[in-house]
RNA sequence: GGAGGGGUUCCAGAGCGGUCAAAUGGGGCGGGCUGUAAACCCGUUGACUUCGGUCUUCGAAAGUUCGAAUCUUUCCCCCUCCA
């Protein structure tokens, strides 16, 4: 088999193919350019879409062409593959504004100096906005028949429930495959990626392709990744795991793939690090799962942060965690003599900190035996702080076991 | 267009005049065990509090009542069946 499509195998990414036999046969002879969409209704990317920024990586590391494809045209009518509801319309300002932050999530991740590897970003609203609608319908649309649109899962799934599915998402398919058309007429791409729910829209596009010029392209998707606890990767309590700085700390990433369930670890290794994968299957016989979970985090936050990132993550968390630690790399707030000398008890500078909202929370935090100073318990709620308790200026604040910051008097 | 059913706290879902800040389950949070894991056990889960209480919540508004999530009226939204 060939090598690209071995590995993408072997890491797996692969849920269903085309057909296997003859892409592989052509990735053997060629190097090809292929595609893969991004909506872009949320103005960051989240670990969701690390399965398909990898395969990015996979395709250059093997010397194929990546074509990103940011769905400017098409978020303006929303997919409704995989969803109960028409999603809420937005404003073409902020489909912009998400477009452009996608696009800058994603250069960190891809090889942008190689020319011959290197991604060619386009955005499908420059050619769907023009479309003509009577020859769109004509040229496009007669390849269309609906009795066979009507069997995809996508739409499928929503006349089943009953639930409404408009006109304007109904043409979301037909537009998906147009847009591999357009690829295909103008940038020669042969092969389209998608997660699992994106089968019948790139089927559609491989069909349409093959009618209207009679050439044959390639469809691939990646599993839907569930977490060993059944749980959907990406979503934690405290909402979406942001590939951005700005939603989400560089340390905080770094502590949701330290987090990883044990009976993830190897499988996540293999999907989300350039790790070789017989090392990786080597280290896992010998080597200390939590070790591998801080090699696990370390790489991911590399990748997306950068390796300083991911060092001071690493040390950061060690501080947190060691009994003893003076928390010398926690992240740290600033709180002024004044603020002390106004009788600043544990709650206030709980919710001045903003590791808690409330105040009653707060309450039932030091019930509980949650909150320590300096690794002391407290267990008086209108116990104050005092200049005594800042050893070389500052103190550690803890909440439960993994939360920690550091209080700097100044 | 006609006939029914329903909107309850993060979610699912009970309550159907006072004892309701609202059962139960899930999730979250905290504690215990451990390995920052899983499983398990325990506690907790509207806000504020001088820990006595106080205030705001059961689709929205108005009303009945000493008292409403519970009754009435109007409005909004969802679902099921028939045309």
């Amino acid at each position: 088999m060939n090598k690209f499509l071995k590995e993408f195998k072997d890491r797996g990414f692969l849920y269903q193919c085309t057909n296997e036999e003859e892409l592989s046969q052509k990735l053997d002879k060629e190097k090809i350019k292929a595609y893969i969409g991004f909506d872009c209704t949320a103005e960051s990317l989240h670990v969701g879409s690390l399965l398909q920024i990898m395969c990015l990586r996979l395709l250059q590391k093997h010397g194929h062409q990546p074509i990103v494809l940011l769905g400017g045209g098409t978020t303006r009518i929303g997919d409704p593959s995989g969803k109960d509801k028409t999603r809420k319309i937005l404003s073409e300002k902020e489909i912009k504004k998400n477009t452009q932050n996608i696009e800058k999530i994603l250069r960190k991740f891809l090889n942008t100096n190689n020319k011959k590897v290197k991604p060619i970003f386009v955005n499908n609203h420059s050619w769907l906005k023009s479309l003509n609608y009577i020859s769109f319908l004509r040229d496009i649309g007669k390849h269309f028949t609906i009795n066979k649109m009507l069997t995809f899962d996508s739409v499928k799934n929503r006349l089943d429930r009953e639930q409404s599915l408009s006109y304007m998402e109904f043409n979301y398919m037909i537009l998906q495959s147009y847009d591999f058309l357009e690829l295909n007429k103008k940038k020669n791409c042969t092969l389209q990626i998608g997660g699992s729910d994106q089968w019948g829209n790139i089927v559609n596009g491989v069909e349409l392709i093959k009618r209207y010029s009679n050439k044959q392209v390639y469809g691939l998707t990646t599993p839907l990744i569930t977490l060993a606890s059944g749980a959907k990767m990406g979503k934690t309590e405290n909402g979406a795991i942001w590939l951005d700085k700005k939603f989400l700390s560089p340390y905080d990433y770094w502590q949701f793939w330290r987090n990883t369930d044990d009976r993830d670890v190897i499988k996540f290794l293999k999907m989300f690090t350039d790790l070789q994968i017989n090392s990786i299957e080597k280290s896992s016989i010998s080597n200390n799962i939590n070790d591998l979970k801080i090699l696990l985090a370390n790489k991911t936050t590399e990748m997306l942060h950068g390796k300083k990132d991911a060092q001071n993550s690493e040390k950061t968390a060690k501080e947190a965690f060691s009994e003893n630690s003076s928390g010398i790399n926690l992240p740290t707030i600033k709180i002024s003599k004044k603020n002390l000398e106004e009788k600043l008890d544990i709650i206030n500078l709980i919710i001045f900190s903003k590791l808690e909202s409330s105040k009653s929370e707060v309450r039932r935090l030091i019930k509980g035996n949650a909150i320590k100073i300096n690794n002391e318990i407290i267990h008086n709620e209108k116990f104050l702080i005092n200049e005594n308790l800042f050893n070389k200026k500052f103190l550690k604040l803890s909440i439960g076991k993994k939360r920690h910051i550091k209080i700097q008097l100044s």
